[in-house]
DNA sequence: AAAAAAG
């Protein structure tokens, strides 16, 4: 490991390095932070890890991973965690924020050993993949160091992470339920931890797990080093860390909320029906080497799995209802090639460390907008294009402004030939349709069925220019990438897709309605008719509490009540 | 609205 490549191919090998670190810490920048600035700034001499205060041996582990510069968290951090103050680091995936905590916490920990189920420091993690991913950061950086870590996540043999608590672990790197789950069964005690990462704050925000957070953070003991990550300072997370925190070093390596340059974004908008034939068309039009295709739904995870797999591509499903064996197989395969195409829910929407996406597909617009950034984020890593393409009906059109208002820029709308129109009317109709109610199935069946148009009245101007007059604040309707219009992709989806498409959604829908109803229960609603009301009678109390009128021979009265 | 995390 000489600096020899880093003189001669600055750019290439710096670029590595950096992306490497990203990768190590969990993500793609869902926002493109540092690179900008990196390529532009007339480059200063950088730091190196040596300079960081790291030991000996640590830096061996670094440098034989092949890493020579910190990024810009990594340099700020590190000096600061050694000296044992807390920190507050605002800081997205992919800025290299696991390596920020994992390097000197090693070094913190270095030298003195654990007691059994008394471990000396914890790692909280939003998800089971970025606890998986922050354990491989102490395998890989770790080779030279004496440090046992353990891994306490759901899913998972709860006997082996036993195991691994009895054998004193320094590093426990822990998903909320797990934990507490274990600590209640008293095979974990906290109170030697003195050092706490809560990473993702705002997720585990997001994800409901704050009480669970604070309830942990009691059993700490009081005199602890605490770093604190999150990708937003909202007012709520200010808060927590003031909660948290003492005296705390704020690291801010981020920037407004905006979409990396390297990506190119398109938005398609299409009938409710199409959507399938739309991503269909859309993977066959584009390069496609690797690409997380996201619903909102587990559910339509799996139904978009295996229609996909029907239709002959090479795709794999990941959601939260899987089996962890399975979550963590399926994502290996992934990563290794074998599956070139991911079906997700949000599961995969942050700091899940697939490196080098060439696409990203929205199969579904997420709800948040936030989780459109995260989510295309994915992509466009190391200054390789990324490509990311949403797929909207006319209901979504709300929460598409949503998102480009957060991002600040439109996203190019693309024309996917060949797919029935969305009317100006059917738009109209969305935007003046309340929130919530209104949207949805039943709504877009009806017009499904009343208004859309027959398939001869598709014109090869007629969809696309009115769909465009509807937004005539948007320049960018020419900037559609042609290549997405390759001439033979100009014809109507071919007969047994379309029915099989159909008969997915007829499923589906049939599936929903099994699951809103459930079997068939029976109850009173809010009358509680009146015989339950009656006392049981006892033989000397009889007339001691009084009940009016009906009584139980009279069944009428208590229908009608 | 949905997803995530404890079975």
């Amino acid at each position: 490991m000489s600096d020899q490549p880093d003189a001669t191919a600055p750019s290439v090998a710096e670029t590595e390095h950096y992306d490497d670190l990203n990768t190590s810490a969990g993500a793609a920048p869902a926002v493109d932070i540092a690179r900008p600035d990196e390529s532009a700034a007339p480059a200063p001499p950088r730091a190196t890890f040596e300079d960081l205060g790291l030991s000996e041996p640590l830096l061996r582990g670094v440098v034989e991973v092949g890493y020579i510069h910190p990024t810009p968290i990594q340099e700020q951090a590190i000096p600061v965690v050694l000296m044992g103050r807390d920190v507050l680091g605002c800081a997205q995936t992919g800025t290299g924020k696991t390596a920020s905590f994992v390097l000197p916490m090693m070094d913190i920990l270095a030298g003195s050993r654990a007691k059994a189920r008394m471990p000396r420091s914890l790692i909280l993690e939003p998800t089971r993949e970025l606890a998986l991913q922050v354990a491989e950061n102490f395998a890989k950086y770790g080779q030279h160091m004496k440090l046992n870590y353990a891994l306490l996540i759901g899913g998972e043999s709860m006997s082996d992470q036993t195991d691994a608590l009895n054998q004193g672990v320094d590093v426990l790197i822990a998903t909320p339920g797990r934990l507490l789950d274990l600590f209640e069964r008293g095979r974990v005690m906290l109170a030697d931890c003195k050092v706490l990462v809560i990473d993702e704050a705002d997720r585990m925000l997001d994800m409901g797990f704050i009480p669970d957070v604070e309830r942990i953070v009691s059993l700490l003991p009081p005199l602890r080093q605490t770093l604190f990550f999150s990708a937003t300072m909202a007012a709520e997370i200010r808060k927590l860390a003031d909660a948290f925190l003492q005296n705390p070093k704020e690291i801010t390596v981020s920037a407004p909320a905006s979409v990396a340059t390297t990506i190119t974004a398109g938005v398609a908008l299409v009938q409710p029906h199409d959507k399938r034939e739309a991503l269909r068309r859309l993977i066959r039009s584009e390069d496609v080497q690797n690409a997380l295709i996201f619903c909102n739904r587990k559910r339509d995870v799996d139904v978009l799995y295996k229609s996909l797999t029907k239709h002959g591509f090479q795709a794999g499903a990941l959601h939260g209802d899987l089996a962890q064996s399975v979550r963590f197989a399926t994502l290996e395969k992934f990563k290794a090639g074998e599956l070139r195409l991911l079906v997700c829910s949000d599961v995969a929407a942050r700091g899940i460390d697939i490196g080098g996406l060439s696409h990203v597909f929205n199969f579904d617009v997420p709800f948040r907008d936030e989780d459109y950034v995260h989510r295309i984020g994915r992509t466009g890593r190391a200054g390789r294009e990324g490509r990311a393409f949403t797929i909207a009906t006319a209901d979504d059109v709300k929460l598409v402004s949503a998102i480009e208002s957060l991002t600040g820029k439109p996203i190019p709308r693309i024309e996917i030939p060949g797919l029935d129109p969305v009317t100006a009317e059917e738009l109209a109709e969305a935007a003046s349709a309340p929130r919530g109610r209104g949207r949805g199935r039943p709504a877009a069946k009806g017009r499904e069925r009343e208004e859309r148009p027959r398939r001869e009245a598709r014109g090869g101007e007629r969809g696309p220019s009115r769909v465009r007059e509807e937004r005539p604040a948007r320049p960018e309707a020419e900037a559609r990438p042609a290549e997405l219009r390759p001439a033979e992709e100009v014809r109507p989806p071919r007969r047994e897709d379309r029915r099989r498409d159909r008969r997915e959604d007829r499923q589906e829908r049939r599936e929903d309605r099994r699951d809103d109803l459930g079997p068939p229960v029976r109850g009173f609603g809010d009358a509680i008719p009146a015989f339950m009301l009656i006392p049981i009678p006892r033989p000397q109390r009889e007339a001691a509490t009084a009940v009016p009128a009906a009584a139980p021979e009279d069944p009428a009265d208590s229908a009608a009540a």
